[in-house]
DNA sequence: ATGATTTGATAATAGGTATTATCATTTGCC
DNA sequence: GGCAAATGATAATACCTATTATCAAATCAT
């Protein structure tokens, strides 16, 4: 068995060509200047021998030296290719997967990560995040700290999902789910409808308060009036009577499952949807269906901003701390109403 | 704005604890012998100022300095996030996943690797390979090129699925076809069938050859008679006559897919599965259904495949190259046969 | 008391790349 | 011919960690 081989590196190619490794390296990075000159005739042999070998830069020196190495981190804080979290996170990861193969770069999943103290950190004591020329941050929920830190840090980053409730200000993309939300109440009124119940779940993260702020403002404006139904861990008891109570015709809820979940009650009730009452979710809807109709909600266009994302983080990246002010790092995309089948005119008076 | 904070060195914790950058390292990895010997106090010392900063190793050093780093590279020969190809990819990933924050290690995605004369190739220009400790290879073909210069580089990786075809000894972990079809066969003849039909696709992957050594073996043996269909494209024109011709009470076909296929084009002749014929796919048919059937098949725990994976190629990296021949480097898995409700007692004989 | 050994710690170095500073040689000019 | 400037190339260094070699001081043995 022969010897184990050694990676072929610039003082390799140097002597073959009869060079300095710095020659080498000045040739592979095009250097030329006032300070630095190499010949056409040697710059032709460097890259001749180059050519002939298998170098390949070794990626750790390069980023011990401060380069860019074109690998970019992904963090979620939880599983994110389970078939559970695939509904959510698959489209991110294909859109993710498309960006960097089109701009050449490597994805490095922080798939360590061990639970600390109940939550899932980035900065543990292992940490391989300084790899990576940035990161992307996937996940509903992210912690407050690890933000800090790395806009403290000056660490390229994005996060995805609108972020602004800290202090720091976080780089992000996001969807305008303000503008979503105002479109489809509006939509619901030019339906006819005058009474609504929202069913949340919680009303922590930055998108439900998105949201809450406009059904708060079309409540306060007289548009349309908005019950709150709270369903803790999936419990819709109470929801048939506050519909009735209400006398609302449409239903919103915080997501798509949900939606499945309280068109299921209303069934057991006796009540269809959408003859007897509307339905929408305020969230991606994609090809739920309720009652073998399209839901009504929204199109986020996932893919587009994971491409976004790693646009964004690919600019930090090649900008220099100082001028990130001059990027516009928090941005929202449009996404789009879908309508469904769910979202019909007023039927019922009461 | 703050300067940009330098990241925490050894250095750095060298001064606080007033000790030199050699005793931080051996204190962090526990070394002490003849040679070094390091006193509780200062031990202890130096542990408190790390304890008190934010000290983590950088991982791009340590790299260079010839250590591990918990990376594992994972290489796809085909973008492996997209919903097409979830189907295939998605349990072994999940498996991945999960077996990575098992042991705590990263997952590099080589989502790079750009299209070079025709096919994608592990080892391009600017390959970052060399920054993982190991590579898991994913995919139904893969180049014998790159898995020759990975065995001669001493490289450790591990690929998915049985691969042997070449001269070089590949580690791999697969599923054990062989005998699932084998299986399989057997239970056709113990329901009364005697003459069959295998729809194959190509037939130049390992696990095809796989199942067509059994189908070979069976035929020749007298235990059941096949007679092959090839599919080129999906085109399944001359399947009925086929069947017709052979008197073949039940369809073998390639994968799961094209068992759908094939009842169509029976249901399109008017012969209803599996009351007319029976129908069985020599591949994983997870929950694909016929006729509102579950298919019958094999269930390969892909899970386990990819946690097998990656447990070997972790003994691969911390195992020197010289002891490899020591480990079983190539491993194959027993999966289960998947009755299902396609696959009957013969009914019409001929 | 003095040579041998143990103890505690550090200087020096490797690993591969990029950059800065430096040097020797050649060319240009009058 | 002699000095300034341009040219071609390299030595030295930084990045950070792990390891090997080295060294001074303290302890031991006789």
């Amino acid at each position: 068995m022969s010897p184990k081989t050694r990676n072929v590196t610039q003082r390799e190619i140097a002597r073959i060509a009869g060079v300095s490794q710095t020659t080498v390296s000045m040739v592979l990075n095009d250097r030329d200047g006032s300070n630095v000159r190499i010949p056409a005739a040697t710059r032709e042999r460097v890259k001749q021998a180059i050519e002939q070998s298998t170098y390949v830069a070794d990626p750790a020196a390069r980023r011990l030296a401060g380069l860019d190495n074109q690998i970019m981190g992904v963090f979620t804080y939880e599983p994110a290719l389970s078939p559970e979290s695939m509904d959510f996170y698959g489209p991110l990861l294909n859109g993710l997967e498309r960006a960097a193969e089109q701009v050449g770069c490597d994805l490095l999943f922080f798939t360590s990560s061990p639970v600390e103290n109940g939550t899932r950190s980035l900065f543990h004591r292992k940490t391989r995040l300084r790899l990576a020329d940035g990161c992307i941050l996937l996940g509903q929920q992210m912690d407050g700290d690890d933000l800090k830190r790395l806009v403290d840090e000056r660490f390229p980053f994005v996060a995805v999902g609108r972020r602004d409730e800290t202090t720091a200000k976080v780089p992000y993309v996001g969807i305008d789910y303000v503008s979503l939300t105002a479109e489809l109440i509006e939509r619901a009124i030019a339906l006819g409808h005058t009474s609504a119940l929202y069913v949340h779940r919680n009303l922590h993260s930055p998108t439900a308060r998105d949201r809450m702020q406009q059904i708060e403002a079309s409540t306060a404006s007289g548009g349309l009036r908005f019950t709150l139904v709270a369903a803790e861990d999936g419990d819709l008891t109470g929801l048939v009577g506050a519909a009735a109570e209400a006398g609302a015709t449409v239903i919103f809820t915080e997501d798509a499952f949900l939606a499945e979940d309280v068109a299921h009650v209303l069934a057991g009730a006796g009540i269809e949807v959408p003859t007897a009452i509307s339905l929408t979710a305020l969230a991606e809807v994609r090809d739920h269906r309720v009652n073998g109709r399209a839901l009504a909600g929204f199109q986020t266009l996932r893919l587009q901003v994971a491409a976004e994302a790693l646009s964004l983080l690919q600019q930090l990246v090649t900008t220099p701390a100082e001028e990130w002010d001059d990027l516009e790092t928090q941005r929202l995309l449009q996404g789009m109403v879908e309508l469904g089948e769910t979202l019909v005119e007023r039927t019922s008076a009461k």
